[in-house]
DNA sequence: AGTGTATCCTGCAGGC
DNA sequence: TGCCTGCAGGATACAC
């Protein structure tokens, strides 16, 4: 459920909360959330304190007096501060992992338990970060990048921008939303998108995300940021989850396609398909 | 190598 | 009411 803007609301609530703190003991709920032992989990956490908390790609970074915690959401995954501020957010449904703080405690709460809670030390980190693309709204992203690398896949354009290692932090939703601010059909292969496309496929993963940044997230139905509140940006959504609705720019029913196991949704008028006949036919 | 599919898990909505 | 199917914001192990 979390991509970039979930993860980011999500960190900038936690962040004055947990800075500063120390980890007494944690306690895992559902073991399957780790990739190591229990044990070995808690060994590598305890007693470490919280030095600055921050995000890459969709995943929650706590960094530690001595290691990382790396946190990915999932589907479903949010992390609760409870007796850390003055009001409690809602209390966990289903709890997966909890950090028992000098003041109050973080619980990693998961109903699906798609996600995924790690400790790592700086070495293993430094190789973690490596493996993800570039964060989209730093200078390390640009359209001539976007460009040069898209235009070699063959990839449908909405999975390739899932690849974190190709653009750290889209998902679904976004993808699908910077396709339609880009007048590109989610299906269409990455080679057959020209400079000037990928071009306004950049503005438009920027924009998208930015903006969502701004308005908290997009809640669709389980997301919550720190204090528990939904993510606004559900409510400007141009075509996710929109099938059947009229397009916002030109008015013709915005459709729903699945590919790669995954919906897409997009205007046929605004994002008409070019496969590799067409594309074949217009470069000649 | 690079793509596409199936799968992990739970909850909910809709059809009958 | 209850049972069934399909669907969900992610990531990855496989098959080709």
């Amino acid at each position: 459920m979390p991509e970039l803007p979930e993860a980011e609301t999500l960190v900038r609530g936690l962040r004055p909360a947990l800075v500063g703190r120390s980890i007494v003991q944690a306690r895992v709920h559902k073991p399957d959330i780790l990739r190591v032992r229990p044990r070995r989990f808690r060994d590598r956490v305890r007693g470490r304190r919280i030095e600055a908390v921050g995000r890459r790609a969709k995943n929650v970074v706590l960094l530690l007096d001595d290691g990382v915690i790396v946190i990915n959401l999932g589907m479903t995954g949010w992390l609760a501060p409870l007796g850390l501020g003055p009001h409690d957010p809602p209390r966990p449904t289903h709890p997966a992992v909890t950090f028992r703080l000098d003041t109050g405690r973080l619980v990693f709460d998961d109903v699906r338990r798609f996600g995924c809670v790690e400790a790592l030390d700086p070495g293993e980190w430094a190789e973690r970060d490596a493996t993800f693309g570039p964060e989209p709204l730093t200078d390390a992203f640009t359209p001539d990048d976007l460009f040069e690398r898209l235009h070699r896949s063959r990839s449908p354009v909405r999975s390739w921008l899932l690849d974190q290692r190709k653009v750290a932090g889209v998902g679904n939703i976004y993808a699908c939303e910077a396709c339609f601010r880009a007048g590109i059909h989610p299906a269409r292969r990455g080679v057959t998108v020209t400079r000037d496309e990928a071009t306004a496929l950049h503005a438009g993963i920027r924009g998208v995300l930015g903006a969502a940044v701004e308005a908290g997230g997009t809640t669709i139905r389980d997301y919550r940021n720190a204090d528990g509140a939904s993510g606004e940006f559900v409510h400007r959504l141009d075509v996710y989850g929109r099938e059947e609705q009229p397009c916002h720019r030109c008015d013709d029913a915005v459709e729903r396609i699945v590919f790669g196991n995954r919906s897409a949704f997009f205007c046929p008028s605004c994002q008409p398909m070019i496969d590799d006949a067409a594309w074949a036919a217009r470069a000649s």
